[in-house]
DNA sequence: AACAGCACCTGTAGGC
DNA sequence: TGCCTACAGGTGCTGT
């Protein structure tokens, strides 16, 4: 479900509404939601005072007082809520109760959601690119690789880029425009330059709007996000585009679903651009 | 190296 | 209504 805007806005959500709160009790209703031990886990987190919220990619971290480290990855449907609603009650996976009386539920319906155990303090993580959040970031990760992969392969990549989706990436081709087919090594300077500005301007805009809220993202407090009303190109097949009028298309790229204009993003290099 | 396929899971939408 | 298929914001494993 969520790509870095949404967690960057749940994250903000869990600052203001469990720092400095105190675990009093933990409950599991899906133990396999936990990484790793549930009771270790259990354990660790049981009476555990909250001292920051971190995010890293699309993992959330969770630091206690005591040096306690957990993170939590929403996968495809996750949600972390203070409110239960009825809907939500049937997938109720973990519960948190705070010794305030407020609670935080995490909700998942497909399961794919994970807790767990951070070794260390902080979310440094050997397997996570960097932050695609400032245009030289992007740039200098994107110089740095010669693959032929297609460049939406190379977005979805989290050891290359930590927190880009489908969405995102889709998006992101799109304001560059290029086409997702094309090879990485195939990109002029000017093209790399084009997308290193545009993913980082596609993912500002979204977390500005509090993320994009397709069918089940809320906000820690239940909002949705605006960004779906500004989304050009993911989940429009078939739709004018807003610059040329041109049908949308979809194609697959590694078994996920890819949104271009054909009109605006060519196959071929477009050095005219 | 990089791909497809499948696994993990459930819900929803559309065709018949 | 039911049955079927396809699809979904993610990641990790296996085989080729």
């Amino acid at each position: 479900m969520p790509e870095l805007p949404e967690v960057e806005t749940i994250v903000r959500g869990l600052r203001r509404q469990v720092v400095g709160k105190t675990m009093a009790a933990v409950r599991l209703f899906w133990p396999r939601s936990i990484e790793g031990s549930a009771a270790e886990f259990h354990r660790q987190l049981k009476g555990m005072t909250v001292a920051g919220i971190f995010r890293r990619g699309k993992y959330i971290g969770v630091e206690g007082e005591d040096g306690t480290f957990f993170t939590i990855h929403l996968r495809m449907t996750g949600k972390l809520v203070r409110e239960l609603a009825a809907p939500d009650r049937k997938h109720l996976r973990v519960q948190f109760m705070f010794s305030d009386g407020t609670a935080l539920y995490f909700i998942d319906a497909r399961k794919f959601g994970r807790l767990r155990l951070w070794p260390c303090r902080g979310l440094s993580c050997p397997g996570l690119g960097p932050e695609p959040l400032r245009a030289s970031a992007v740039l200098a990760a994107l110089r740095a690789l010669r693959t032929m992969r297609p460049i939406k392969s190379v977005l979805l990549d989290q050891a290359v880029l930590a927190g880009i989706g489908n969405i995102y990436a889709d998006e992101a081709l799109f304001a560059a425009g290029i086409h997702p087919l094309r090879p990485l090594s195939s990109l002029s300077g000017k093209e790399i330059l084009r997308v290193s500005r545009s993913a980082p301007r596609v993912l500002h805009e979204a977390i500005g709007r509090r993320g994009t809220t397709l069918r089940n993202y809320r906000s820690v407090d239940g909002r949705s996000g605006e960004n779906q009303e500004h989304l050009n190109v993911y989940g429009r097949t078939g739709e004018p585009c807003c610059e040329c009028g041109s049908p949308i298309e979809r194609i697959r790229i590694n078994s996920r679903s890819s949104h271009f204009c054909p009109g605006c993003q060519k196959k071929m290099s477009d050095a005219g651009r």
